[in-house]
DNA sequence: AACTATTTATAAGA
DNA sequence: TTCTTATAAATAGTT
């Protein structure tokens, strides 16, 4: 990328291969704890070189391995199936009266949100009809 | 980096770190890629956004049924996560007038529950008991 | 989503 | 490997 540009293809001369892994690695690395520094996201970076080396990187809330990451994505999915459901009227037998108030809170703003919505022009046309379903609704 | 050198710590405006975790996460795939192709090396690079959104990039030669559900599960809590921010009120304006008519149904049936809920006598007597310990703070 | 002034990354050379 | 440096690439702030 400097004195010349070059084509991004695979480096054929072994030596120059390697120069090249180690500098732009150490470039790649350090991107990745940027990124996570300034925008707070988890990050999970592993390289294998072709002599079998590993480098790796991940933010500390970000599990370790191939399997705990799975776990995580999991959990995540589960939590948000939850909340959906709760929002949606189901199981609110599971909530206490603190998770009522709050999911009570949050249909508020979403509703607030959605008066917003019916200012805007592109949505002129349906504006009736949501006038319709929150008189319905009583709110 | 540029017109302005910046300190790297989190950004605390959260559109400008919207912004930035978008320029720099392309930037840093990128350069993933160039490391992979050039230095023949096996990469996997995940970012987990703060919005609970996941980008992904493995090297085709990292285990092809892990990638497989890890593609899965990534696309299932997406869509999850969008599902979630429409019926909190946020992104409307991506719903088709369609969408929009299905997620009002959808309040309108949540919000009957609610209302079931609340008839239910264990909740009368939390509410009584949270209507005596309110009145016994205000002595 | 584009622009552009700078900063940063880095290819080649030492 | 490490440093140097000319140049390419990335990007912060702006529009």
């Amino acid at each position: 990328m400097t004195r010349q540009k070059i084509e991004i293809k695979k480096i054929e001369n072994i030596t120059a291969r390697q120069v090249t892994f180690s500098k732009r690695r150490r470039g790649l690395f350090k991107k990745a704890l940027e990124l996570s520094t300034l925008c707070d996201a988890e990050i999970a970076l592993i390289v294998f070189s072709t002599t079998g080396k590993l480098y790796h990187y991940a933010t500390s809330s970000m599990p370790q391995n191939e399997r705990k990451r799975y776990a995580l994505l999991k959990k995540e999915l589960e939590k948000k199936t939850m909340e959906l459901r709760h929002i949606m009227g189901e199981n609110l037998q599971e909530l206490s009266l603190e998770e009522l108030k709050k999911l009570e809170k949050s249909v508020h703003i979403s509703l607030s949100r959605v008066n917003e919505i019916k200012d805007q022009s592109n949505l002129k046309e349906i504006t009736f009809l949501q006038k319709v379903t929150i008189s319905q609704l009583k709110l």
